[in-house]
DNA sequence: CGTTAGCTTGATTTTCATCAATACTCGTGG
DNA sequence: CCACGAGTATTGATGAAAATCAAGCTAACG
């Protein structure tokens, strides 16, 4: 399909191959994630401005998008693949305060430089604008904004739910709701569930519920013993009972 | 156990001494929050249209404005106090999400029920729409939904901060943290610093910063030990060692 | 194969929750 | 005005959950 240049590029001293590429022709009207991203609202004419002004970005697992701090010039809609959101003490304890998915975007920023850093759960394409060109877009479209508020808001629920879990749970009770809740996205990906895989390290689950590798590694064991779930592989989970599975996640 | 927070009120059907009134004449224009709130983007016709739409509420304190789960029908602005959302686990476990201050508002739901539960923390007077009234006066004013969206992202960008604090902070860290995050905002609303008021409840900041009553009261007494703060009265502190509160509140 | 990064398991310590008692605050009625 | 009582906050003693410290595994990759 795209070609496109690849890049070996330090962003803000994070080393990220990223490649880049613009795109011709009218790719918005084909793209994957045409009827759930914010564009999903834009007429023709909107989405052949759209076309003019996006570029490709190709990111390999582990790389970095933006950092907390950067200047938030750009605003990204993810095609495939996954991101991590996160932030840091300075002492270096991190907290993952969420994962972006086809669909979704990031880098939508209340100020002018970003809040948290976003870095390639597993390879992951993106569609980038700069603000400007968006802000430019959406004054002409204001169905836009009113589709990216939805979104927010959506964000913000799963935030206040998340807050709930970091708060008031206990270890077998976030790693229960963890999984209920990737099950949920994978069905409605019509990804598979049994075995449930899992993108992500157990360092980053450690830090998406706020423990530590240790008791993430404890608690999936002890959840292995008591027959809730097998672990057919480290990074695959198949439910045994479900009930009591789901029992746990409501806490 | 304890299941209830709040014995003195059964909270189930929402007993609550709240008074309405229908407003006449053009108070949108006098409005207190006019220039912070939503609606400090909208054009004189639409202030007029929100005049006809209105209502004022009043609450109590913990008087309870909407739970989690119902009709998500109305929508509102704070005019005056400051409200506290919150979500509960079934064992009554207890998260609170956020407060709301004048000019911000609640109630602006992703789906056709709230998400969480909105209480009094104080006296509070509220501003209230249809949320059929309101999207139908956004459709006319779509920067309507730009602001808002600009209000949610605000929201959703201290979301993630507390997140940061719920799984990662030790108790007194959260402490500091909230704290300095009140001081701030009382200097922003230009109220008074020193002694600075706290106007929830231990049982409220215990369930803000996911620790328990009995934490959050050692941890103050320690900060107290430490000269780091004095406590005039239970609802009121003093910083006395600023460097050091901040030190710690940034982990 | 050997090396390494990631994961698991075990022993110990720390932090915070729980349980329990005491003190403070404020409103009410004698 | 004082005494009482309910609600709220503090303090103390103990326990439990999870963090930390420290080895061992396991699996992937050269």
């Amino acid at each position: 399909m795209n070609l496109s240049r690849s890049q070996t590029e330090p962003v803000n001293g994070m080393v990220c191959r990223r490649s880049e590429a613009s795109t011709a022709g009218s790719f918005c009207q084909n793209c994957v994630v045409r009827t759930r991203a914010f564009c999903a609202v834009l007429d023709d004419d909107a989405l052949a401005r759209l076309d003019q002004s996006h570029t490709i970005v190709n990111l390999d697992s582990e790389d970095g998008l933006f950092m907390e701090g950067d200047d938030a010039t750009s605003f990204f809609t993810v095609l495939s693949g996954a991101l991590r959101l996160s932030k840091l003490l300075p002492d270096g304890r991190r907290q993952i305060t969420g994962f972006v998915l086809p669909g979704e975007f990031v880098g939508l920023s209340a100020g002018d430089t970003y809040v948290d850093n976003a870095e390639a759960l597993t390879e992951a394409s993106l569609c980038r604008f700069t603000v400007s060109d968006l802000k430019r877009i959406g004054q002409d479209n204001p169905e836009m904004d009113s589709q990216m508020l939805a979104m927010t808001n959506n964000t913000l629920t799963q935030a206040r739910d998340h807050m709930l879990l970091l708060g008031r749970m206990k270890a077998p009770e976030k790693i229960a709701s963890f999984l209920t809740s990737l099950l949920d996205r994978a069905s409605a990906a019509d990804q598979p569930t049994d075995p449930l895989a899992l993108p992500m390290s157990r360092a980053d689950i450690a830090d998406y519920l706020g423990l530590t590798i240790e008791t993430v590694s404890r608690t999936f064991t002890r959840l292995k013993a008591d027959k809730i779930i097998a672990l057919p592989e480290h990074n695959r989970v198949s439910v045994n009972n479900m009930e009591a599975l789901v029992q746990l996640a409501e806490g």
